[in-house]
RNA sequence: GGACGCUUAGCUCAGUUGGUUAGAGCGUCUCGUUUACACCGAGAAGGCCGUAGGUUCGAGCCCUACAGCGUCCACCA
């Protein structure tokens, strides 16, 4: 629409949440409401992974979403029957944790204590219910086309229903027990944790070398003298000469007050290279310990209770005390009895948890655990190996669904971590002592137990505590589709397995192993075939973004300043799978002028064409640009298959900015009646990059008086535009390095920018056909005033060789001479001072005595060259 | 201790089964208001592809060793 009122730089913030409240409005982001040519399309199907209700989002999350956005918009277009399921997560103990935290910032001492269940829990519904509405805005401002009437939680009714069913099968299965095992333990927060929840801090610890009392034999060595009251044998290796006439021996030492019992056992696991050889062993309070425990059928000694304070085991002058505390008095007396060898600071790796941050203790507990090496019987089919009743363990579910490719890792080397992490996976404790959370479907009486998500009678009392959080987001994928209601599963059971799991390589193991266990138990499929895993969100420097380094990007910030599609641009361009992506605010603002460019060539187009005719004969050029858009578009689509969205990303740029805009547009300005291909190129460019970024390009769209919205247009079609002529492509690559020399030419004599030069050029042949059918063009891209063509170029032009062609430039008149002269005069100066110095130093033989031969050497040859512009400029 | 990854232009990164002269963006320099865009255009400079060996007609790519950086897992009590 000529004359229509555009402007000239697109403002991102004035026209998305707009955009974004129609394709809301039109139902496009629910399958059931796609076009005809999806409804029979093949179903496509993204989880979204939730987000924690703890609070809002991070680049992390925008990078998700950016990446999934583009996978729907993309399989959309194609005509696939997309469903991307948005949804969130209770994230128990973080959630709980954060609430705690901000109700002592605001006064409390001890929430939990002074609210009782109920009230405190009300406090964490109503704090993650309000970050779940940020994040339901953040997720729209990205302008993630996901199925709100599908949103899911994986803490309501329905998830709550699926949990229960997963339990309860487990539970009669076998796979889910209850055992008195030694757990990770978080005296701060007063709860288990899994293996996965707890890390390691680098410190220094104290090691202590002694012997338990005056009259025992053997030394030994520990960091943790404290637990040593806990002791029930010394372990040796069985081939240590020093210790084999104790083994098998038991002895009773009075160790600080207490009277304990210790066997000497002989165990392959001890080195005796380390420290005396011998080892203190505490079954209670370490896991290491507690295998060894099995092995030789040794007591347990709890010494340090679940308040983290010493229990009445460590006898009475200890009993109550800090963990702290006994450590101190322990060595303090060892010391004073003269029992203490040795003591030395060495590296230490202490346990602490992943949330909150407090100490580890290790210690045995009565919890609910997942045993991963147990057989069962399976329920169904699965994974295409197994039959029903078939004995399997769910370790073997796990290697299996990625072994056999029915799950791919992208990239491919995750397969190895994922492996290794399988082989050490021990029985995940699933019980937590925290309140937020899937209550545990679990009911007592007396000594009976019974698995029901509401009470069996009177007198039952149910299990106080909550399910590990990975329990229900393990389900995510078929519990968000309806699992285990039969009328719903029915409904949504083509979309399973999903076709894509998306998300950072930090939680391989948190979550996407745990999906596929119980995805390959409930229902003896994959979750999804796909698993792609984007890496972290870095600074410029590569370092983790984090608000004690004050260098966290907030996507709320950037998209008011530069527009969601420069984010998305941003997050999308430089980020191949499982590496990390470094972003800076430079970076987006470079993406931003990109949006802009876009605008302004669909500007152009839209200001300087009809909407109808214009057909002129196709010229040179046109078959060109259509040639050049249709491999483009072959390839981007082959890339986005393959996921190589950045490659994809790059290559549009390219195609957008270097060939159509600077080449194909300049000439649309000299050759005139291109109103139908300039629309025709726009209109399979712009539902190329809708993908990358969805706003700007639909804007344009609209702009064009497109009836269809652009979310919904068909992918574009790698010949869509007719048959490119590739000979009339490459004979277009003749003339654009032909403009490319002479360009360089003029900027090389100086010829000013504004002056038109003569241009000659001596070719023959093909090329000669050329230059005489595209003289308008050439003359308009290097500014002459007149091309010719000759056998021979011209005595006294400039000249450069392009290909078998020669260019020739007459620079009479073309360069300001005055100018020249004042540059020419400038450089003489700068070359003068320049060879005097070089002078200066080979005359000081000093230098040359003492300097390296080929550095004096390197200098003559320079003194050389300097001379010899100066001789040329005094011309 | 085990495993994995990275090292290419000043910066951030591509580089597809080894094959002509190693690419892009940003930055730098020079020039420029030519009726889409200065969030722009034209041109230029800038690389012993971490180090040392090896395989090959040929190596940024394959092999070996080493160095630096980073990540994960396990953990010595």
């Amino acid at each position: 629409m000529p004359g229509k009122d555009l402007p000239k730089a697109y403002d991102a913030s004035t026209v998305e949440d707009a955009i974004y409240a129609e394709w809301e409005a039109s139902g496009m982001f629910n399958p059931d409401n796609l076009p005809d040519r999806n409804q029979s399309g093949e179903p496509y199907c993204i989880m979204m992974p939730p987000p924690n209700r703890t609070g809002t989002l991070h680049m992390g999350h925008a990078s998700m979403l950016a990446i999934e956005d583009l996978l729907i918009r993309f399989h959309r277009m194609q005509g696939k029957k997309t469903l991307w399921v948005p949804g969130t997560d209770h994230a128990a103990i973080s959630t709980q944790v954060k609430v705690e935290q901000l109700l002592i910032k605001e006064g409390m001492k001890d929430p939990r204590k002074e609210l009782g269940r109920e009230a405190f829990l009300q406090k964490v519904v109503a704090f993650a219910e309000g970050s779940a509405n940020t994040i339901r805005n953040q997720v729209r401002k990205m302008g993630s086309s996901c199925d709100w009437s599908r949103e899911r939680y994986t803490f309501d009714d329905d998830r709550n229903v699926a949990v229960n069913a997963l339990f309860k099968m487990m539970h009669e299965d076998g796979i889910i027990e209850r055992g008195y095992r030694v757990v990770n333990w978080d005296p701060q927060f007063q709860t288990t944790l899994s293996d996965d929840e707890v890390l390691t801090k680098e410190t220094t610890a104290k090691l202590l070398t002694f012997t338990y009392d005056a009259d025992f034999p053997i030394a030994i060595s520990t960091t943790r003298p404290e637990t040593k009251f806990g002791d029930t044998a010394v372990a040796v290796h069985p081939d240590d000469a020093r210790y084999k006439e104790f083994i098998g021996k038991t002895f009773t030492p009075m160790f600080c007050g207490k009277q304990i019992s210790v066997t000497v056992i002989a165990d392959v696991a001890v080195d005796p290279t380390f420290g005396t050889g011998a080892l203190g062993v505490t079954p209670a309070h370490s896991m290491v310990d507690a295998d060894m425990a099995v092995r030789h059928e040794l007591p347990t000694v709890v010494v340090i209770g679940a308040d983290g304070k010493m229990t009445a085991e460590a006898g009475p002058s200890y009993a109550g005390l800090t963990v702290k505390e006994a450590r101190e008095k322990v060595e303090h007396q060892l010391e004073q009895q003269g029992l203490l060898q040795k003591m030395e600071e060495i590296p230490q790796n202490l346990p602490v948890a992943e949330r909150g941050g407090g100490v580890v203790e290790q210690l045995p507990m009565r919890q609910w655990f997942i045993r991963v090496n147990r057989p069962f019987a399976l329920r169904q089919d699965t994974l295409g190996k197994w039959k029903q009743g078939d004995d399997v363990t769910l370790k073997e579910l796990m290697t299996y669904a990625v072994e056999s490719g029915q799950t791919s890792i992208m990239p491919d080397r995750f397969r190895k971590t994922y492996f290794h992490w399988i082989n050490n996976l021990r029985d995940w404790c699933i019980s937590r002592q925290i309140w937020f959370g899937h209550q545990i479907p679990v009911w007592y009486k007396g000594d009976d137990t019974r698995v029901s998500p509401t009470s069996p009678g009177d007198g039952w009392e149910r299990d106080p505590d909550t399910l590990d959080t990975w329990f229900s987001s393990g389900a995510w994928t078929f519990s968000a589709l309806g699992w285990p209601n039969k009328e719903e599963w029915q409904k949504y059971r083509a979309y399973h397995p999903t076709a894509v799991l998306e998300t950072g390589y930090d939680i391989l193991f948190f979550w996407v192993a745990r999906m596929i266990l119980m995805s390959a138990y409930a229902i003896g499929e994959v979750p999804f075939k796909d698993v792609y895993l984007h890496g972290l969100v870095r600074d410029e420097q590569g370092r983790k973004m984090s608000k004690s380094l004050g260098n966290v990007l907030d996507p709320l910030d950037l998209i008011p300043k530069y527009g969601t599609d420069a984010v998305r641009l941003s997050l999308l361009m430089g980020s191949t799978p499982g590496q990390d992506v470094k972003l800076s605010e430079a970076k987006v603002e470079g993406f931003r002028n990109f949006t802009n460019k876009l605008w302004n060539i669909s500007r152009f187009i839209l200001l300087s064409t009809e909407g109808t005719g214009g057909e002129g004969q196709k010229t040179l050029a046109d078959r060109w640009i259509i040639d050049r858009l249709n491999t483009a578009t072959a390839s981007v689509t082959k890339k986005l298959e393959r996921y190589e969205f950045s490659s994809a990303g790059e290559e549009l740029r390219d195609f957008t900015w270097n060939d159509f805009a600077d080449w194909y547009l300049e000439i649309a300005k000299v050759e005139g009646g291109k109103d139908a291909v300039l629309r025709q190129v726009l209109k399979t460019l712009l539902p190329l990059w809708h993908p990358f970024m969805p706003f700007v390009t639909e804007h344009i769209w609209k702009e064009m008086g497109s009836d269809t919205p652009l979310i919904i247009t068909p992918w574009p079609a790698a010949n869509g535009l007719g048959e490119g002529d590739t000979q009339d492509a490459m004979r277009f690559e003749i003339l654009r390095s032909l403009v490319t020399d002479a360009r360089r030419l003029r900027a090389e004599n100086g010829v000013e920018p504004a002056k038109q030069v003569e241009i000659t050029l001596t070719a023959s042949g093909t090329v000669k056909k050329l230059v005489e059918e595209n003289q308008r063009v050439i003359s308009h891209l290097i500014r002459a005033s007149a091309i010719s063509i000759a056998d021979a170029a011209p005595e006294g032009w400039a000249t450069t060789v392009s290909g078998t062609t020669t260019v020739a430039l007459n620079l009479t008149g073309a360069v300001d001479v005055e100018k020249e002269r004042a540059k020419s005069a400038k450089e003489l100066t700068e070359a003068r001072a320049y060879a005097e110095s070089l002078r200066a130093k080979l005359a000081n033989e000093e230098f040359t005595s003492k300097a390296p031969a080929h550095v004096v050497a390197g200098m003559k040859e320079k003194l050389e060259e300097a001379e010899g512009k100066i001789e040329a400029l005094e011309k």
